[in-house]
DNA sequence: AAGTGGACCTGCTAGC
DNA sequence: TGCTAGCAGGTCCACT
């Protein structure tokens, strides 16, 4: 579900109200995708202080280290001084002094992994690798061009691969390069540096359109306070397969690329 | 090294 | 109405 602008709002809407709690209990549901690394009771009475943001995994800064979450497919977070009895796909809660934080995840693709402040184990892992964030100044077309230099794989796959830029999932993607009026099949190394420029510049552009508009809502992605986001609404091709495409050239059509539904008009879209 | 496919898990929906 | 196959926002890992 949460790509960037989903994690980023979420992020935001409880950031602020949990800093300086004081961890008072932790509850375990079934497994995620990793365990949590640590006893779960070694986190009570701990203070917690920044919340902050990298890719698609929140870092939620303990006294003593701090847990790395991801919300994987289906996950989402809400933090509520009224939490209620877990249900049963809640299957973290971090109960503090200022309300519990709880994580909602059918299908478990998600995670919460404690590092210590002397030894950051998996965690360091999950983070070793991510691209650029897609707001750095440093992401431009410049550095996507010599990012993508001698890779053959389409260019849909390498944004959805995180090396060289994180946050674009698979809504995004497909987005973006409608934007760019790139064929997602094209091959990476073929991008021109001027189509690399405007590539770049989709990325940010729609990733910032969609964290204005509080995320996306496909199915039921919800922030901590439980609001629902709006770029549903304002998706150009993703899902759309069949329909005319917005800028009147054509069809949109649907493919799989790498396992994943791809949707692009092949009017306007080049290779 | 880069590319490919499988794996993880559950819920929903389209189609028969 | 009820069952089943197929699909879903992510990304790690093993293998070629």
């Amino acid at each position: 579900m949460p790509e960037l602008p989903e994690v980023e709002v979420t992020r935001q809407s409880f950031a602020t109200r949990i800093r300086g709690a004081r961890v008072d209990a932790v509850r375990l549901g079934k497994p995620l995708r990793w365990p949590l690394g640590c006893d779960p009771d070694s986190l009570v009475s701990q203070s917690v202080g920044e919340v902050t943001r990298r890719g698609k995994y929140l870092w939620l800064a303990l006294e003593r280290g701090g847990l790395l979450m991801h919300l994987g497919m289906s996950g989402s977070l809400a933090f509520s001084t009224a939490t209620g009895l877990p249900g049963p796909h809640d299957h973290f809660d971090l109960v503090t002094t200022h309300g519990t934080l709880r994580l909602t995840d059918p299908r478990r693709f998600g995670a919460v992994v404690w590092s210590s402040a002397q030894d950051a184990g998996t965690a360091a892992k999950l983070l070793a690798g991510l691209g650029l964030e897609p707001f750095d100044p440093a992401f431009d077309g410049a550095h996507l061009h010599a990012a993508l230099r001698g890779r053959r794989v389409a260019i849909k796959q390498a944004l959805l691969g995180g090396e060289i830029v994180v946050g674009a999932g698979n809504i995004y993607a497909c987005e973006a390069l409608f934007e760019a009026r790139i064929d997602p099949r094209t091959r990476s190394d073929r991008l021109s540096r001027a189509r690399c420029d405007r590539l770049a510049e989709a990325v940010r552009q729609t990733l910032a359109r969609a964290l204005e508009l509080g995320g996306s809502t496909l199915r039921d992605f919800r922030d901590a306070h439980g609001m629902a986001g709006e770029f549903q609404l304002q998706a150009r091709v993703y899902g759309r397969e069949g329909e005319p495409c917005v800028r009147g050239d054509g069809i949109v059509r649907r493919i799989v690329q790498g396992q994943r539904a791809t949707f692009f008009c092949p009017g306007c879209q080049r290779r």
